[in-house]
DNA sequence: CTGAAAGCGCTTACAG
DNA sequence: CTGAAAGCGCTTACAG
């Protein structure tokens, strides 16, 4: 491959100044600057930014690591993500930890010593240990984390969905078809706005809501095929992404048809939910997104950084599962 | 940031050990060794991989350009890319050029400044200029370059699906089932599988195919919608990942139930088409994927090229979306 | 507006 | 088993 030697040679400067052209360095002779353009289009000279980014301390990387590869989610935020830093010349490492603490530590050190700017994550670990580990490190590295949906740790921004708000809006919205017996699926830490939207109206909850979090798939599944034969809930809410497919495939095999038989509520939109004609607790993904984006890109002028944790509202997407039923 | 150097002085060994160690090198002295890991560890230190891959001139780092950033497909082939990858000590520097030429050639140029070993592409040109410019800009370049899901170039490996096979399976099957007026929505470069599945029983398609590469969606969903009140037909076989959710919407609006007003066909396998029970022709992208990491990983101690072409054949998932019909 | 020198933090022969 | 020297291809002061 040619160098800068290899042009500055041709162009008869030096390599000095083949740099400052390549760096659009205003000092640079319009003449010189055009001679220099020319040759390296014919040798096929691309600056060696493995070179520059020794040499000048940065690299213009970020790294994504992705903790929940299946979830079409992610997809738009890498989609986002990439095509906003591709505009300003910033590169994006991806990884997937597949939800595993170890791995993710892993790939953060390796993402550090491929020296990135900045670490898009959700910071993963087993016990406090593992979280205090995290935190040291990150405290004593010089690169600039960002938490993905996500605020454990106060000293580094955060990014996140108001999730209790979804749940709320959710129930508000059955509630107000006329909905009482409800199936919450999925969502331990979504309870508090679940149960607010019962208790405006002077209710409480009929059912205790179903933590599904820890468990596996079949259990899960099982678990929501039992609730639904015991409490006949008019209406089921899911409450995370996952649980969209369980509660259906539950439905589905229960035969019970949605909204006829059963009203149903989802969480995170996307394309077959959208064809389904299912209602839907929706995310300002591109806002989360573009906010990410500034607030790496003004690390970069500024440096100093305060932390700052931005948490984006969901909306209600009123589609045709919700029947709405007498009181 | 720690450096080599420091790690050096406190173990009282030169910076070329600290290096021979980090990299294994059996020549070490265990107790050196160990001597060398522990003050690390305290420093944090480690090895700065911006510098040993400019003076190693290998990245361990390879370039994935995505051209259909919303079809599941590559997200499921990034991740699986990825994960291979990372088990080797390699890295994933992402793209999405949004199926724009112009766009996937900055990309290009700019993951070659990365000096990235690999990259893998749908070669993407306008016109016959623009693709012999991408084939000497490739053959001068000593990247190795790996063609995802299109064999435009002979000089270079490609790693395919067969989808003549896919549209022929699926025909078949249709056919089998005793379906004769089919509608067949997108895949230009598929018409033949499926009309030799036709011929195969000794009869002509039935109508024309659709062709639906190159127009708008709503021009294209009004397009599927006349068909199916033309032609009237008893199935519909969608062979593109996108005609599924534009099918799917049209017999929607037309108020159709699959199987039992229309039976119904796709293409690519995801997550919702299995819980609706919808029939398809599913790919083997796993398969696909960890192709392209070993030849990946090949090329890294072979060196030498010899270009192949891998296809990979599709198969028929039966679900309950096909109702068998009298002839 | 341009150039010579130093150096980013490693790895690679070479020597012992 | 270990070290001193050179160099990967740039950018960064410094000098003019």
């Amino acid at each position: 491959m040619a160098t800068s030697k290899d042009v500055a040679r041709l162009a008869g400067v030096s390599h000095t100044t083949v740099s400052r052209a390549f760096r659009k360095d205003p000092k640079v002779k319009p003449e010189t600057y055009e001679r220099i353009m020319k040759i390296s289009e014919e040798l096929g000279y691309t600056p060696n930014q493995v070179a520059s980014n020794l040499r000048s301390q940065k690299t213009k990387t970020v790294g994504l690591i992705i903790s929940f590869g299946f979830n079409p989610f992610f997809l738009e935020i890498t989609h986002t993500l990439e095509t906003e830093l591709a505009r300003h010349g910033y590169r994006l490492l991806i990884a997937f930890d597949e939800d595993n603490p170890d791995r993710q530590w892993n790939i953060l050190q390796s993402l550090a010593s491929a020296q990135v700017n900045s670490i898009v994550f959700t910071p993963l670990y087993r016990d406090g240990n593992q979280k205090n580990r995290l935190y040291r490190w990150m405290k004593n590295s010089n690169i600039h984390f960002l938490q993905l949906i996500s605020n454990d740790y106060d000293d580094f921004a955060s990014f996140t969905f108001d999730d209790n708000l979804g749940a709320y809006l959710g129930a508000r919205h059955l509630l107000s078809q006329g909905h009482r017996n409800i199936l919450m699926v999925g969502g331990v830490n979504r309870v508090e706005g679940y149960t607010r939207a019962f208790e405006e109206i002077g209710c409480k909850p009929a059912f205790p809501y179903q933590n599904l979090s820890s468990e596996s798939k079949e259990q899960n599944f099982r678990k929501i095929k039992a609730a639904i034969l015991r409490q006949k809930p008019t209406a089921i809410f899911a409450i995370a992404y996952d649980m969209n497919y369980l509660a259906y495939e539950v439905l589905t095999e229960l035969n019970m048809k949605v909204p006829e038989d059963i009203s149903f509520l989802a969480f995170d939109d996307d394309r077959w939910l959208q064809l389904l004609r299912i209602s839907v607790i929706g995310h300002p993904i591109q806002a989360l997104a573009g906010s990410i984006v500034r607030e790496i890109l003004s690390y970069e002028t500024e440096n100093e950084i305060y932390p700052s944790s931005t948490s984006f509202k969901p909306f209600l997407i009123e589609r045709n599962s919700v029947l709405s039923i007498q009181v």
